[in-house]
RNA sequence: GGCCCGUUCGUCUAGGGGUUAGGACGCGUCCCUUUCACGGACGAAACACGGGUUCGAUUCCCGUACGGGCUACCA
């Protein structure tokens, strides 16, 4: 593929929180532009002023920003073709409705709501099958084509509500050539005199839209499929505007789709299916609720972003683990696929894990320490450091190094009831009373000879060490499994083992079996 | 309903007129381990269906089925 710079944008509404699939689409995006050393634009589309969310902004750089997704322009940036909030851009759309106007490829229309709903409705009833203002029904409705000159003149200035609507032509076949799809093409008959300038003075999506990309020297729209049956609209405003020689490529995104099987992803999935569609925590704002993100979960950016990546991509080889750096080398839109994707939350959580493991003790110390911190908990780096290098293999997330470390922090209090009922028995206290009083020879202690002492005790009593084990870890740790409890005796060393097992011996002494 | 898009293991996918249809996640068995996990080995598991085209179709074409999207003065 040629690698000729391109512009392209991340054109998010400010109406809620971006859901993944969003931050897929931005991805993409940032990809294909630091691919070729081009521009990645993030523009604010925020033209419906009834479904503004505050904080949505916010949330959107936010999370982007955790992805390691920087652009080179845009509301934060600036640049050189701002403002970048399409609310701002408000005076800029105008002219061009009227251009089209002059044209004769838009028209006046100041149909009511009523009046609309009323078409419809007729329409439906008189079986059409799809009921739209389209190049048939527009004759029968109040508009500047069917209504006399000096009316609309008089509607204009009596401040008459109104739309601009774009007049689509009765029987031209449209097609556009779309990077993944190929050629799509549309009869205009099917399409809809679709509104450009809402009775509010603001320009709806495809006017804006269309607008914005020329305006801003957009190359390359990389957006959702949900798009691809407004894209033959936007192909014929390029085509009225006179723009059609520097009209984008398209490249229509397949939807990342729910895991249970039907219908695409959307921002209510995450409670019902138990796992986070928002990069970030979001609060809703009616509600009250908080919806917990992929980082709030214990996921790795990087992660997320090479799982999102491969949702829908891959550069033909058998690699899997990308970094950002790697994923831009490789992206090219061509290797995108066309098929909708289901959302696998478990392979998720496998990129997780590599990430995870691949970081050093010191690195994954910070995650731990943390959450001791959370805990009011104060140690030492090194400690945590040994504490994340002992737990490691068997953390997913970055919180799992303290819920799977926490006993070597903290003395249990409880212990695992079945293992007590089952494994706790006089041969286990008897070895643990020994094995305390041992300790208090060594000052410290090693996994090593910690193994040799428990050795030589349990041999020294004729029990197997084999039948003891789990009672053993049951009372150093409280729990029924976990790493290797040699190495747990060592770093927590000799005078807290010692305790633990004074503890647990009195503490688990009613699970004792009677003595017949 | 109409228009548009899609369809390879359960999932993400590679491949492509003649292949033992490859990999990964998940799953199962075994090994390692006096636990769990990690790791290792092995295994089960797919070309939606029907017609063409062809010496030969999973691959190309057409239908059907199924899935998805859109069908607002929302994006």
């Amino acid at each position: 593929m040629d690698n000729t710079p391109v512009r392209v944008r991340f054109a998010p509404s400010p109406t809620g929180s971006l859901h993944i699939g969003g931050v897929r689409t931005a991805l993409y995006n940032y990809l294909l532009a630091k691919k070729t050393g081009g521009q990645f634009i993030i523009r604010i589309e925020d033209t419906d002023q009834t479904r503004f969310v505050p904080g949505a902004e916010d949330y959107i750089y936010e999370a982007l920003d955790w992805c390691g997704i920087k652009a080179d322009e845009g509301v934060r940036q600036g640049g050189p073709y701002g403002p970048y909030r399409q609310s701002e851009r408000k005076p800029m759309y105008r002219q061009y409705a009227d251009q089209l106007v002059a044209d004769g490829h838009a028209y006046y229309a100041f149909d009511t709501k009523e009046e609309l709903d009323e078409m419809r409705d007729r329409l439906t009833k008189a079986r059409v099958a799809s009921p739209q203002y389209n190049s048939i029904t527009r004759v029968q409705m109040k508009n500047s084509l069917t209504l006399p000159a000096d009316e609309v003149a008089a509607r204009l200035a009596g401040g008459d509500p109104y739309v601009i609507r774009l007049k689509v032509p009765r029987k031209e076949e449209i097609r556009l050539n779309d990077l993944i799809r190929g050629w799509v093409m549309v009869h205009s008959a099917t399409l809809d005199d679709k509104v450009l300038m809402k009775s509010d003075g603001m320009p709806t999506y495809h006017l804006a839209n269309v607008v914005d990309d020329y305006l801003m020297k957009i190359t390359h729209v990389i957006r959702g499929e949900e798009w691809l049956p407004s894209a033959p609209t936007h192909v014929l405003l390029y085509k009225f505007l006179g723009w059609e020689d520097v009209m984008p490529k398209f490249a229509h995104l397949p939807l990342i789709l729910k895991p249970d099987g039907n219908g695409k992803l959307s921002k209510r999935d995450g409670d019902a299916l138990g796992f986070p569609v928002f990069p970030l925590e979001w609060t809703e704002q009616e509600t009250g609720k908080v919806v917990k993100g992929f980082r709030e979960e214990g996921f790795l950016p990087e992660a997320v972003v090479n799982f999102l990546a491969l949702l829908g991509w891959n550069n033909g080889t058998h690699q899997e683990v990308y970094s950002m750096d790697e994923l831009i080398q490789e992206f090219t839109a061509e290797r995108i696929g066309k098929s909708g994707t289901k959302f696998d939350i478990a392979k998720a959580r496998w990129f997780n894990q590599q990430y995870l493991h691949a970081k050093t003790s010191v690195q994954q110390a910070e995650y731990l320490l943390a959450d001791l911190a959370k805990e009011g908990i104060t140690t030492t780096n090194e400690y945590a450091a040994q504490v994340c290098a002992l737990v490691q293999e068997r953390t997913v997330f970055s919180g799992d190094f303290w819920k799977e470390g926490s006993f070597l922090f903290v003395a249990p209090t409880e212990f695992d009831a079945t293992v007590a009922a089952t494994k706790w028995s006089s041969d286990a206290a008897a070895v643990l009373t020994k094995f305390g009083a041992e300790l208090a020879e060594y000052p410290s202690i090693t996994a090593d000879e910690a193994k040799h002492l428990l050795h030589e005790i349990t041999d020294g009593l004729g029990i197997k060490i084999g039948k003891v084990m789990q009672a053993i870890r049951l009372a150093i740790t409280g729990r029924a499994a976990g790493p290797d409890l040699m190495q747990v005796i060592a770093i927590l060393g000799p005078a807290e083992v010692a305790q633990r097992c004074a503890y647990a011996i009195k503490t688990l002494a009613t699970h004792l079996k009677p003595v017949v």
